[in-house]
RNA sequence: GGGCCUGUAGCUCAGCUGGUUAGAGCAUCCGCCUGAUAAGCGGAAGGUCCGUGGUUCAAAUCCACGCAGGCCCA
C-alpha cells in the first residue's frame, strides 16, 4: 500500500503567528489582493451611479509625529469596517491622507533650526522656514507605512492626499471664498486665547484638546482701587477704596475699569490704618473671607452695586491714566461699571478689568467706551508702553507688579492658589488671553441648521448625537480662522495698503489671481504668494498697492475641508465628489467631536447645507493600568512593534476590536501585555487546532474535503452521525447572520464575542463529539468512507465559513487557513457567506436540540462530580425524563458516548423521579390580574396549586376563594425538578436549567461495568505512552504490559477494545521487573498507586 | 455652577423597550478527558446590581435626590 499524497499542509500543532503574518503579507504584496479586493467591486450596482460604494473617510494624522498605540487601535477599526463591506460585495475605496500645515509642523521647526519666534523666522526667511517644514512633515512617511502594512491595514498609500497639495488648497481657497460671498466670514478684533511661546492664538477647540488644562500655581492679589471724591454727593466722610481680587496680576497694568453687580449687595466698612481712619467696599458675602485683614473693621452702612456704578477711582499705575479723559464726550476710564457676571463665589464681588486681556473685560469695556490696549506683544512681553516691565514676560513680571503694588499700600492680600489653567496643547506652555485681530467664520449663523444635520447622523456611541457633539453644537460660537503663522493656507484676501482708497479682494482659485495678477502661482505658500502684489484698481493717484494679508488659514480649516478638498473639488471630481459625501463611515477618537468631526461638519452644513458623514464612530483613550495617558516618556505600553514580533498583530487588532473601548470608554493596556497573549490562547489558537486537525487527519487518510457544494447532500446521506454534521452547518449559519448582524451596527465586540462562542461548539462540541468517524480505518468505497466524506466535507465547509466571516477580525489567520484549505485566492478576494448558495441549513430547532443534549451531558457530568465516579468509569444508564426528553431521541447515541453509559433512556413520565413546579410568567399575568400578581407567585413557590386532568392549573389559598385561580396557558410554565423522596435506588438526580427534564444517573455498578473502567484507565496510561513515545496518531503499535492482577484481568475482558483504542496490533505481558529500574524502553506510570510498565513498539503498518 | 458618560462577582465587562432564581470571560477552588489542543474540558464557589427615596402588582432596569469616578462646557 503505497503512501497517499497529503493533500492539505503539513501544518505544525503550534504555530508561529508573527511568521504566518509575515508569509501573508508577502502574499498579498505579491499578488496585489487588496488593489484587486477594490478594482473587482463595481462602483454601481447597475443602478445609480456609485450607488455600490462605500464610502470611507480617512482622517488625517498630523505627518510629522510617529505612529502610536492609539493611532494603531483606530487603524485596525478603519480596517475592519472597510473589510467587512468589501466581502458584503461593495466598493471601498481607501486613500490615506496626511495633515501637513500647521503649529505642529512649525513648533518642531524653530526647534530644530534654533529660530524660536516669529521675528526670528522672518530674519531666517520665510521661505527656508517653510521649505524646511514641507520636508520634515514627509520625513515619517516610511515609518508610518510601514508600520500601517504590518499591522495588515489595506490603505491605498500610492493615491494619498496632502493638505499642502497645491490642489488641495485650491480646493480649500475656494471654499473660502465660497464662505465669504455667503456673507459668513468677518474680521474682527477679539480677545482670544493666545499662545505666546507658539506666538499665535488658538481657537477656541484647540484650547480643549486633550489635557490642555493643567494644574498651576499663579499669585492671587487682592488690590485696593481708591475712589475718588465725589463732588456732587458732597464728597465722602473718609478715604474710600474697593476691594478687587485678580489671578493674574500682570494685566493690572492694563486696568481701566472694575465691574460690581449691580444687584449685589456691598459692604461699607470702616477701618483704622496707619494714615488715620477710612472706608472699605467690598461684596458682603465676602467679608468673611478677608477677617484677617478685616478683622477690626465696623460695618457702618451696605449699598447697592448699582449705587456704585459711575464712581472714579485713581489708577493704579499711570501707564494709560490719560484715558482717564473721555476721548469724544464718553464717560472716560477708571470708573466702576455694571456687569452681571459678577459674582461673590471668589473674589471679592469687585471686578478688575483689563479689556485688552479679557472676553468679558472687552465687551463690558467696549459698551461703555472704552479702547482695549494691549501693551503686551507676540512674544508675551510688555511693550515700552508699559515702561517699568518693558521686555519682561508677562508671568515673569508678576513678583516684580506685586511688589510694587504693595510699595504703593495697594495690596491688601497676596496669596498662592493653585487651579485649573489651559496649556498651549503644542508647547506646554500657559497661554494668556489676548485682545487679537481675527478672522472669524461667523458659525453662530447656521448653528440651529448643524444641529438640525446632526439627526441624520448615526453616532456609535449612540448618546454623542444629543450629548457631547450635540450639546457642544448648541454652544458653539464663532471660529477664529487665521492663524499669524506661516505654514499654512493662505487667507486669500487681498487690501489695498492705503485706507484713503480701501478695497479688499478675496480670491477663491488659481483662475481668479491668474486674471487680476497675470501670472498664475505655482505654490500657494507663503512667501510666494505673498509676492502676488498689484496696483490698487480703486485708486486714480495709482500709489496705494494690493496686498495680500498676512495670516495662514487653521489648520482645522484644512482637514475640515478634506471631503472636497481630497479631490480638487469643484476644480475637477464634480461627480466623484457627490457621490462621495457623505461619507458612509468614519471613526477617530472621542475628542474629535471638538476636531475633525466638528470642523467637518461645520464647513459641510455651511458650504453645502449637508452633513459629512451617516455614521460616525468615537472611541474612547487608551490608558495604562494606572489609569493615566499613555506616554514615550513613561513607556507605560506594550510597543506595538514587540506585539507584532510575539504575538503578531491579529491578536492585537482582536484584543483592541473586542474591547469596550470602541464603546467611548477607557481602556486600561496591561503593559505586560498579558491580555494579547489571552487572545492568542482563547482566539487564535483553538482555531488553529481546528485547522491543525483537520489537515492531520484529512493528511493520513489522504482525503480532500468537498467544498463546492454538495455536502450538505454528503451529510444527509452518512449515517447515524450526520445530525453532528447538519448542527455544526446550522450553527455556522446563525454565526454568518449574527456576525452581520453586529457588524451592520458597528458593534464589531459583539462580531469578536459571536466569533469566539462558535469556537467552542466547532472545537468542543463538534469535532471532538466527531473524532471516531476520523478515526475509523478506511474501506473503499463502504459506508465508513462515506461517513468519513461526509465529516470532512463538514468540516471543510464550518472552517472555509467561519474563515471569510471571521476574516475582517482576523485579517491574516484567516487568509492562511483559507488559502490552506481552498487553494486559489485570498479569502479577502471572496464573497460574504451565502447561508443558499453555501448550503448552510437553517434549523434553530436543531441548534436548540443540541443545545438540550449539552445541558443533559453537563448534567450527567455534575452527578459523576457529586458521587466521585470518574468519566471512564461506564455506568448501566442514563435516564432523561419529561416532557421534553423525546426530542433528544436522535442524540441518544451521542449522548451515550459522550457521558459513558451502556444505555440512555428517555421517557416523557417523570412522576417517580421529578416534581413540577409552578413557575408562573409574570410578564402575561401582571396585566390582568394586577396586585394579585405577586400573591400568585408567592403560592407558587409555596407549592400551592393544582393541575387537573385537562391539564388546566388553578392557585389555591383563601385568597384565591374556594374554586382557586385559574391560569390560562400562556401565564405560567411547568418546570421539573428533583425529588427529594425519589424511589429510585443508587440514583443521582439533576433537573436541566431549561426544565423540560430531569436527568438520572443510575451509579450501581457490576463486575463488567468495573472491568471495563479499568480496561479504559489502561487505555489512558497506553496513549500517555504512545505520546511520550512520538508516534504519530495513526501508528500501529505493538503493546507490552506489566500491570496489577485487576488490571490484567480487565485487559484480558476487554482485549479488543483495549487493541481498538491503542492502535495495538498485539498484546503481550512483559515479565515483572527483577528490580525497581524500569527498562529503558519502557514507560512507567501508576494505576491506582500501583505502579505499571507500558512498552510501545510501532509496528509494521 | 451646568451637561454627557460610568458605577453590577476578586478583575474586565454584558444585561437596563420593567417580570420571579442577574450573566460572560479572566482569576480562584475542585475534578476530568486525552489516537488535535494541559496554552484543553467540566463542575463549583463567588454579587446589599453605588446610596436614599419614589412610581408600579413587580425595579439592576423607569423617575427624583445624593455619593464616587471620567470627560466636556461655563
Amino acid at each position: 500500500m503505497g503512501k497517499r499524497p497529503a493533500p492539505y499542509p503539513e501544518i505544525p500543532a503550534q504555530p508561529n503567528f508573527p511568521e504566518i503574518e509575515a508569509r501573508v503579507l508577502a502574499r498579498w504584496r505579491r499578488e496585489k489582493t487588496f488593489e484587486r479586493s477594490v478594482a473587482q467591486r463595481p462602483a454601481s450596482s447597475g443602478g445609480a451611479a456609485g450607488d455600490n460604494e462605500f464610502v470611507f473617510y480617512d482622517g488625517p494624522p498630523f505627518a510629522n509625529g510617529l505612529p502610536h498605540f492609539g493611532h494603531l487601535l483606530t487603524g485596525y477599526v478603519k480596517d475592519v469596517v472597510p473589510r467587512y463591506q468589501t466581502l458584503r460585495g461593495r466598493r471601498v475605496e481607501r486613500r490615506f491622507g496626511w495633515d501637513c500645515h500647521g503649529l505642529p509642523a512649525e513648533m518642531e521647526a524653530e526647534r530644530e533650526l534654533g529660530v524660536q519666534g516669529r521675528a526670528a523666522i522672518r530674519a531666517y526667511g520665510i521661505e527656508k522656514f517653510n521649505d524646511y517644514c514641507r520636508a520634515s512633515v514627509l520625513r515619517y512617511t516610511g515609518q508610518w507605512r510601514k508600520t500601517v502594512t504590518r499591522a495588515g491595514r489595506w490603505v491605498d498609500f500610492e493615491n494619498d492626499y496632502k493638505t499642502m497639495g497645491l490642489p488641495y488648497m485650491e480646493s480649500v481657497l475656494w471654499a473660502f471664498k465660497t464662505l465669504w460671498d455667503k456673507g459668513l466670514l468677518y474680521e474682527g478684533t477679539r480677545v482670544l486665547p493666545y499662545s505666546w511661546a507658539a506666538q499665535t492664538p488658538l481657537s477656541n477647540f484647540e484650547t480643549r484638546l486633550d489635557d490642555s488644562l493643567r494644574a498651576r500655581q499663579d499669585p492671587a492679589v487682592t488690590v485696593r482701587f481708591e475712589l475718588l471724591p465725589e463732588p456732587s454727593q458732597g464728597g465722602d466722610p473718609l478715604p474710600t477704596e474697593l476691594l478687587a481680587w485678580t489671578t493674574t496680576p500682570w494685566t493690572l497694568p492694563s486696568n481701566l475699569a472694575v465691574a460690581v453687580g449691580p444687584e449685589l449687595d456691598y459692604a461699607l466698612l470702616e477701618l483704622d490704618g496707619k494714615n488715620g481712619k477710612r472706608r472699605v467696599i467690598l461684596g458682603a458675602a465676602c467679608v468673611q473671607k478677608f477677617a484677617a485683614e478685616l478683622g477690626a473693621a465696623r460695618q457702618v452702612g451696605s449699598v447697592k452695586g448699582r449705587a456704585l456704578v459711575g464712581r472714579r477711582y485713581r489708577p493704579l499705575f499711570p501707564f494709560f491714566a490719560e484715558l482717564a479723559q473721555p476721548a469724544e464726550g464718553g464717560p472716560g476710564a477708571f470708573r466702576v461699571l455694571a456687569a452681571d457676571f459678577v459674582d461673590v463665589e471668589e473674589g471679592t464681588g469687585v471686578v478688575h478689568m483689563a479689556p485688552g486681556f479679557g472676553e468679558e473685560d472687552m465687551e463690558i469695556c467696549r459698551a461703555a467706551g472704552l479702547p482695549a490696549p494691549v501693551p503686551v506683544d507676540e512674544a508675551g512681553r510688555f511693550t515700552a508702553e508699559v515702561s517699568d516691565y518693558a521686555g519682561m514676560l508677562v508671568f515673569d513680571a508678576n513678583p516684580k507688579i506685586i511688589r510694587d503694588l504693595r510699595e504703593r499700600g495697594a495690596l491688601l492680600r497676596h496669596e498662592t492658589i493653585e487651579h485649573n489653567y489651559p496649556h498651549c496643547w503644542r508647547t506646554d506652555e500657559p497661554l494668556i488671553y489676548r485682545a487679537m485681530n481675527s478672522w472669524y467664520l461667523q458659525v453662530s449663523r447656521f448653528k440651529a441648521r448643524m444641529v438640525e444635520l446632526n439627526r441624520r447622523i448615526n453616532w456609535i456611541p449612540g448618546h454623542v448625537r444629543d450629548g457631547l457633539f450635540g450639546k457642544w453644537l448648541e454652544t458653539a460660537r464663532d471660529w477664529s480662522i487665521s492663524r499669524n503663522r506661516f505654514w499654512g493656507t493662505p487667507i486669500p484676501v487681498w487690501k489695498s495698503d492705503d485706507p484713503q482708497h480701501p478695497r479688499v479682494d478675496v480670491y477663491g482659485g488659481l483662475d481668479e489671481i491668474e486674471r487680476d495678477f497675470g501670472r498664475r502661482p505655482r505654490d500657494l505658500h507663503r512667501p510666494h504668494i505673498d509676492e502676488f502684489l498689484r496696483p490698487n484698481p480703486d485708486d486714480p493717484s495709482g500709489k496705494s498697492t494690493m496686498r495680500r494679508v498676512p495670516e495662514v488659514l487653521d489648520v482645522w480649516f484644512d482637514s475640515g475641508s478634506m471631503p472636497f478638498a481630497q479631490a480638487h473639488y469643484p476644480f475637477e471630481n464634480r461627480e466623484w465628489f457627490e457621490k462621495h459625501f457623505p461619507a458612509d463611515f468614519i471613526v477617530e477618537y472621542l475628542a474629535q467631536t471638538r476636531g475633525w468631526f466638528y470642523t467637518m461638519h461645520v464647513l459641510a452644513t455651511a458650504l453645502f447645507d449637508r452633513h459629512p458623514f451617516a455614521n460616525c464612530m468615537c472611541h474612547g483613550v487608551a490608558l495604562d493600568t494606572e489609569g493615566r495617558k499613555l506616554s514615550k516618556r513613561l513607556r507605560n505600553y506594550p510597543e506595538p512593534e514587540e506585539v507584532f514580533r510575539t504575538h503578531g498583530s491579529d491578536a492585537l487588532r482582536w484584543y483592541l476590536v473586542s474591547s469596550p473601548i470602541l464603546r467611548g470608554s477607557d481602556l486600561a493596556v496591561a503593559k505586560d501585555g498579558k491580555p494579547i497573549a489571552d487572545v492568542v490562547r482563547g482566539v487564535l489558537n483553538p482555531l488553529w487546532s481546528a485547522w491543525h486537525f483537520f489537515c492531520l487527519y484529512a493528511n493520513a487518510d489522504g482525503m480532500r474535503a468537498r467544498l463546492g457544494g454538495g455536502a450538505e447532500g454528503a451529510a444527509a446521506e452518512a449515517g447515524s452521525h450526520a445530525i453532528l454534521d447538519r448542527y455544526i452547518l446550522a450553527k455556522t449559519r446563525a454565526l454568518v447572520e449574527e456576525v452581520a448582524k453586529r457588524m451592520d451596527r458597528y458593534d464589531l465586540a459583539g462580531a469578536c464575542q459571536a466569533v469566539a462562542a462558535h469556537l467552542d461548539a466547532l472545537n468542543n462540541w463538534f469535532i471532538r463529539r466527531s473524532r471516531p468517524r476520523f478515526w475509523r480505518a478506511r474501506n473503499a468505497d463502504g459506508p465508513e468512507d462515506l461517513d468519513k466524506q461526509a465529516a470532512y466535507d463538514t468540516l471543510g465547509r464550518a472552517l472555509e465559513t467561519l474563515c471569510r466571516t471571521a476574516s475582517p477580525l482576523l485579517p491574516f489567520l484567516t487568509d492562511e487557513i483559507y488559502k490552506g484549505l481552498c487553494g486559489g485566492e485570498s479569502v479577502h478576494l471572496g464573497d460574504w457567506p451565502d447561508p443558499q448558495k453555501d448550503g448552510l441549513p437553517a434549523d434553530p430547532q436543531l441548534v436548540a436540540d443540541m443545545d438540550q443534549v449539552r445541558e443533559v451531558c453537563s448534567a450527567a457530568f455534575a452527578l459523576r462530580r457529586r458521587e466521585n465516579v470518574r468519566i471512564r468509569q461506564p455506568l448501566r444508564a442514563l435516564t432523561v425524563a419529561g416532557p421534553g426528553a423525546a426530542r433528544l431521541r436522535p442524540f441518544v447515541e451521542l449522548i451515550r458516548d459522550e457521558v459513558n453509559v451502556k444505555e440512555v433512556r428517555l421517557e416523557a413520565d417523570s412522576a417517580g423521579i421529578a416534581s413540577l413546579r409552578l413557575q408562573v410568567n409574570a410578564r402575561a399575568l401582571g396585566p390582568r390580574l394586577g396586585k394579585m400578581t405577586q400573591k400568585i407567585i408567592q403560592a407558587a413557590k409555596q407549592g400551592r396549586w393544582e393541575q387537573d386532568a385537562d391539564g388546566n392549573v388553578r392557585v389555591t389559598g383563601e385568597e384565591f376563594g374556594p374554586e382557586g385561580l385559574h391560569l390560562e396557558k400562556n401565564e405560567f410554565d411547568l418546570r421539573l425538578e428533583a425529588r427529594e423522596d425519589n424511589d429510585a435506588s443508587r440514583q443521582g438526580l439533576q433537573a436541566l436549567p431549561s426544565g423540560e427534564a430531569i436527568a438520572a444517573l443510575d451509579f450501581r455498578l457490576d463486575e463488567t461495568l468495573l472491568r471495563e473502567g479499568l480496561a479504559r484507565d489502561v487505555v489512558r496510561v497506553v496513549q500517555q505512552a504512545r505520546r511520550a513515545a512520538g508516534l504519530h496518531v495513526s501508528d500501529r503499535i505493538r503493546l507490552g504490559l506489566q500491570l496489577p492482577d485487576s488490571y490484567r484481568e480487565a485487559v484480558a475482558a476487554f482485549e479488543d477494545y483495549v487493541r481498538e483504542n491503542t492502535l495495538a496490533t498485539s498484546i503481550s505481558s512483559l515479565a515483572a521487573p527483577e528490580s525497581d529500574a524500569v527498562p529503558a524502553q519502557c514507560f512507567a506510570a501508576e494505576l491506582e498507586g500501583e505502579p505499571v510498565q507500558i512498552s510501545v513498539e510501532k509496528a509494521a503498518p
